[in-house]
RNA sequence: GCGUCCGUAGCUCAGUCGGUAGAGCAGCAGACUUUUAAUCUGUGGGUCCUGGGUUCGAUUCCCAGCGGGCGCACCA
């Protein structure tokens, strides 16, 4: 089709291949090569003098930029204006004030503007009249400022790096971040190359996994990896995803957690691994849950869970410091304190404390119960009811770091018991702005006990028809700790919830790339 | 899985008490040599999510399906 008579979803395609062939037939190539710029965007602005030299054609340093024209503007028939983004528009973003980040100004900030003279390009002019929005290109030219004081580079020569056949949704500048749930989900590439927050989210995101496993490498552990298909899901509760592997003719599981195999290694010696690795859980979709979400478990010897309290602090504060540059934590209303000491309260006190409720009170815990509108019949037993109450009455309160410890044995089956109580375990939750982001257990490594624990649960399991597979009993790792699992703690933290805490998040589906979605129409 | 709201141009959205639709931005053509979401003039662009039903006529009303948001349940 014409690019000039071409209409309806495909005109946009054709105008932009149009302007592709043109650039061919000059003998430009409209999808470029290897190009090696010399300064990030954000250093070439930082490269232009500070005052507008009156009357005179600015000539500051000579730079090489490459990135994403977000904006073009002509100003007659043989001069152009353009913005150009690379990534450090996400650095940018990150050091402006919140207050005026959103503005437009502050978007047309995070890029550099092109002075695109017809005089000065000469041939290259072909490309410009062939730019649309979105087009990658390199530019070679000098930094400056216009008469009106913009930092610019005043372009010498023009290279094309990829021609984009399809518009962005949005000029940058213009409209920023209003795109749609769903397109920002299914097509993220427009998320990311849309908003500079969104950016800035998964720049974050991966400098928190870069630091993490400094931090354990620098604690002498050893990062491991190990199945992510198990023939038993173990280590947690939940429903898996079942996978068939053809040549053993066997179903394997998708795995709910590492732990089982992480402890296996402590047996064979390793004494301090972890492990940063993908779960599956094979549950519902809520703003906190994701059904593959990132994982990082860790095991010590010789530790336990109050060990894992102290490297708990230890590792948000040294996260927060590396990648935020301070120690607290913004999420919505809330301001996370990471500096002062977690607070430390056990699950029954804690139940006393917020609720003025004793555990043990039947009577108590279901007038409690109806009071909240947690239907009786629904929780099987008293300590079921008495969960559901607690995570109702405490969990409003758990805003600020603090550690839940003691949890009740039946909820934490490979946890090692209270030596003077076996209904309460050496455990840990910790939770910020209401979310469960730890769980850490002094380990259970008895393989009597963890035997009578399996079979229990495998009772359990069975009574309720809605479990598949947790009940069954892994023997396997049974035998591994009938060779001497060394005393040891250790514990899990959610990776996407850690950083929907360090960006403010919401929702887990804007700190994962790719969440899971059902296929688009 | 249940409840609820939503699906209209490339994007964000109006709208049609049932008579096949509009805006802004983007696009195309033209004017303009310091613009800032440039401006000005002209102009093209739609399976109104899909499939049934009711109706003379459905984008609109009804039913089912598909996809998404939010809440609940399950879970972390």
């Amino acid at each position: 089709m014409d690019a000039t008579t071409a209409s309806g979803p495909d005109q946009y395609r054709a105008a932009r291949l149009a302007k592709a062939d043109k650039l061919r037939a000059a003998g430009i190539e409209p999808f470029g090569n290897r190009f090696a710029p010399t300064h990030s965007i954000a250093a070439a602005r930082a490269l232009c003098p500070a005052q507008v030299v009156e009357g005179d054609q600015p000539k500051g340093d000579r730079v090489i930029c490459a990135g994403r024209i977000g904006n073009l503007r002509a100003s007659g028939a043989k001069l152009v204006f353009a913005t150009l983004f690379d990534r450090s528009r996400a650095e940018i973003f990150a050091q402006q004030d919140p207050a005026v980040r959103d503005g437009a100004d502050a978007k047309k900030a995070r890029g550099i503007q092109l002075y695109l003279d017809k005089a000065v390009l000469g041939d290259g002019w072909t490309v410009v009249e062939s730019l649309d929005l979105a087009d990658w290109i390199g530019v070679e030219g000098r930094v400056g400022r216009t008469r009106r004081g913009e930092p610019s580079i005043f372009v010498e020569r023009v290279t094309v790096l990829g021609k984009a056949l399809l518009p962005p949704p949005h000029q940058a500048g213009a409209d920023d971040g209003v795109l749609s749930p769903e397109i920002r989900q299914r097509q993220r590439y427009l998320d990311l190359m849309q908003s500079d927050a969104a950016l800035h989210v998964f720049i974050t995101r991966s400098r928190l996994v870069s630091e993490l496993r400094s931090f354990f490498t620098e604690h002498g552990y050893l990062e491991v990896e190990t199945p992510m298909m198990q023939p038993i899901p173990g280590g947690a509760s939940a429903r898996p995803f079942v996978t068939r592997h053809n040549a053993l003719g066997l179903d394997l599981y998708l795995r709910i957690a590492p732990e089982l195999y992480l402890k296996r290694l402590l047996v064979g010696g390793l004494e301090r691994v972890f492990e940063l690795n993908r779960n599956f859980r094979n549950e519902g979709i809520s703003p906190r849950h994701n059904p593959e979400f990132t994982m990082v478990e860790w095991y010590e010897a010789y530790a336990d869970h109050r060990v894992m309290m102290d490297l708990s602090e230890q590792l948000f504060r040294r996260l927060a410091d590396r990648v935020l540059g301070r120690s607290t934590l913004t999420f919505g209303e809330w301001t996370i304190d990471l500096d002062q000491p977690f607070r430390r309260i056990g699950y029954h006190d804690a139940l006393r404390q917020f609720g003025g409720i004793d555990h043990a009170d039947v009577a108590a815990i279901k007038a409690k119960a109806r009071e909240l509108g947690i239907p009786l019949d629904a929780h099987a037993t008293h300590e079921r009811l008495v969960n559901a109450v607690w995570e109702a009455v405490v969990e409003p309160h758990l805003i600020q770091p603090t550690f839940i410890t003691d949890q009740p044995t039946w909820l934490t089956p490979l946890c090692r018991t209270h030596p003077d109580d076996p209904s309460r375990t050496l455990r840990f939750e910790l939770f910020m702005a209401r979310m469960e982001v730890g769980n850490a257990y002094t380990e259970l490594n008895d393989p009597t006990i963890q035997r009578q624990r399996f079979a229990e649960q495998a009772v359990e399991a069975a009574a309720a028809s809605d479990q598949e597979v947790s009940g069954i009993i892994d023997e396997d790792y049974c035998t591994a700790l009938d060779h001497g699992l060394p005393s040891c703690g250790g514990q899990g933290l959610g990776i996407d919830r850690l950083v929907m805490l360090f960006t403010g998040a919401t929702t887990i589906r804007d700190v994962i790339l790719f969440p899971t979605m059902k296929p688009g129409a």
